[in-house]
RNA sequence: GGUCCCAUCGUCUAAUGGUUAGGACACCAGGUUUUCAUCCUGGAAAUAGGGGUUCGACUCCCCUUGGGAUCACCA
């Protein structure tokens, strides 16, 4: 059986979002699950619209969500190079034979002209065929010295477009989705319908995989793969990924987000992973949470859905969640970078850090709530008499619980043991609930009334500061 | 306008002719717990509509409706 391998071809034009990364997920998965290659290309053929920096940008989202490339820029290969904008001459040559074999002319008419056939056209309400201004076969040339003077057109066939598409099953379409288009700009630079069936042959592409936007043109490509007596490789359309409110394509309008945004944020490389696949693949049985490897394991094609799937935050959020739970506190922690930390964080130890990490691992859900969580255990809360408040507690009664606490607190060792059985005696005694003296402890040592564990937190907290703090709040009562 | 594609709870999806249409997120209600979170239990929630085919249709066919793609010297 020929080898797999299949590529990502992303125009360097900026941002990669979701649904992109999705498609290159899905390429990747695909060829990892065949032990096979995934090579990626990129595709600048339109000098006008490549964005300084956009390749590494593309490079390094993709190795930060593991989508490791075998193949391309950034990795050797034997069929390179692996930037379209340097095999120029290949396309030279491909568009030489199909000169040669009569199946490309040099476009006879100017720009503007098009433009006014494709207005007339368009007033008419019909579709607009390039075909039907193409001179007589007698007429045809192919100009000396067309290079990088004008453009050359393919000279399409006409037959009724079927092809088979491993997601979606048979297709067609009509005659009229054939015609004549650009192979070579007037720059000298190929279009894109033109190169990637190319560079796809020439670099053994043997699965394309590729957004619905697709499958509009690709009659053209069959007929320019029958003109160059290529066998086209294996086609499977990708669903698309949807905006949250309507059902139109996610496009950065709509607030797409580049795909290190959620590295910025402090999503996991694994939970985004994980809920990419998830937005048209599943493996059929009701597992929700995934490993990398395990989505490897499991991919085939077939199990791609058709149809658009929205984007849904909520779920990523927790699926991140779940990644995060489930990872040791250690790993987790060497995952965090400082800036995640709140600012007075740098003054504590790592090891203080990793402690506080975690009481706070079940309830992170991803990294930029890490501020807000843990504040107080790196700064002294700022409370007034009014924070001080818990429910089922009078006022007066606030002062000499705390006092009591506080003088018992100093007797006792500072370990989550010791302070439990210390704390439940105290309650006893004083003929209260457990949680009525823990939520006044809460809030005095914490200044909020959310936080882990009492004891927990307090052990981290440590002896010294928390009797500090709370006679800071005694003072304010 | 032409050509083409898609259609199960609000969302992601399972069920490839026979299920009380299943799971998950979100939501609601309980429980565990010192608060929150986690965890556990339960609830509400869907086959777009209409025709066929069939003993039987989410599943196959047709029409309608709705959504989407495309018709560049962009990819």
């Amino acid at each position: 059986m020929q080898e797999v391998r299949t590529r990502f071809a992303p125009s360097p034009t900026g941002l990669l979002h979701v649904g992109a990364v999705r498609t290159a997920l899905f390429a990747w998965a695909f060829a990892k699950s065949n032990n096979g290659k995934f090579i990626l290309r990129i595709e600048d053929t339109d000098k006008s619209r490549e964005v300084q920096g956009a390749t590494e940008h593309i490079i390094e989202s993709l190795e930060w969500l593991g989508i490791s490339v075998d193949e391309g820029p950034n990795a050797p290969g034997d069929l390179g190079p692996y930037i379209q904008s340097m095999r120029l001459d290949i396309y030279k040559r491909y568009a030489q034979q199909l000169i040669n074999d009569g199946h490309a002319y040099t476009d006879p008419y100017s720009t503007a002209q098009v433009a006014e056939f494709r207005e007339e056209a368009k007033l008419l309400k019909q579709p607009f065929l390039y075909r039907q201004f193409r001179p007589e076969d007698s007429k045809l040339k192919v100009e000396e010295d067309w290079y990088k003077k004008s453009t050359l057109r393919f000279k399409t066939t006409i037959f009724k477009p079927e092809w088979h598409d491993i997601v979606r099953g048979d297709l067609s379409a009509g005659e009229e989705s054939l015609d004549d288009f650009v192979l070579i700009k007037a720059d000298g630079y190929p279009t894109y319908n033109f190169a990637h069936i190319v560079d796809d042959f020439e670099m053994k592409i043997s699965h394309i995989m590729r957004g619905e936007e697709f499958i509009a043109s690709t009659p053209k490509f069959l007929a320019l793969y029958k003109a160059l007596g290529i066998t086209p490789p294996k086609m499977a359309t990708m669903p698309p990924i949807l905006n949250q409110n309507g059902g139109k394509k996610l496009s950065k309008r709509d607030g797409a987000k580049d795909v290190l945004e959620y590295r910025s944020q402090g999503f996991l490389s694994e939970g985004v992973f994980n809920f990419l696949a998830g937005m048209g693949w599943n493996d059929g049985t009701e597992q929700e949470v995934f490993s990398r490897q395990e989505i490897v394991d499991n991919f085939t094609l077939e199990r791609i859905q058709k149809s658009g799937a929205k984007f849904d935050d909520q779920r990523l959020v927790w699926l991140n969640g779940h990644h995060i739970r489930n990872m040791p506190t250690k790993d987790l922690f060497k995952l965090i970078d400082d800036e995640f930390w709140p600012e007075a964080a740098s003054k504590s130890s790592s090891d203080y850090r990793l402690e506080v990490l975690g009481l706070l691992q079940e309830r992170l859900k991803y990294f930029a709530e890490l501020p807000e969580l843990s504040e107080f255990f790196f700064e002294e809360p700022n409370y007034n008499q009014l924070t001080i408040k818990v429910k089922k507690l009078d006022d007066t009664q606030r002062a000499p619980l705390l006092k009591a606490s506080i003088e018992c607190l100093d007797q006792t060792d500072f370990t989550v043991e010791a302070l439990e059985l210390a704390l439940r005696e105290l309650a006893q005694t004083k003929n209260l609930k457990p949680g009525t003296i823990f939520g006044l402890l809460r809030i005095a040592a914490t200044g909020s009334q959310v936080a882990p564990g009492l004891f927990e937190t307090l052990a981290v907290l440590g002896k010294e500061t928390t009797l500090r703090r709370l006679t800071q709040a005694l003072d304010q009562l």
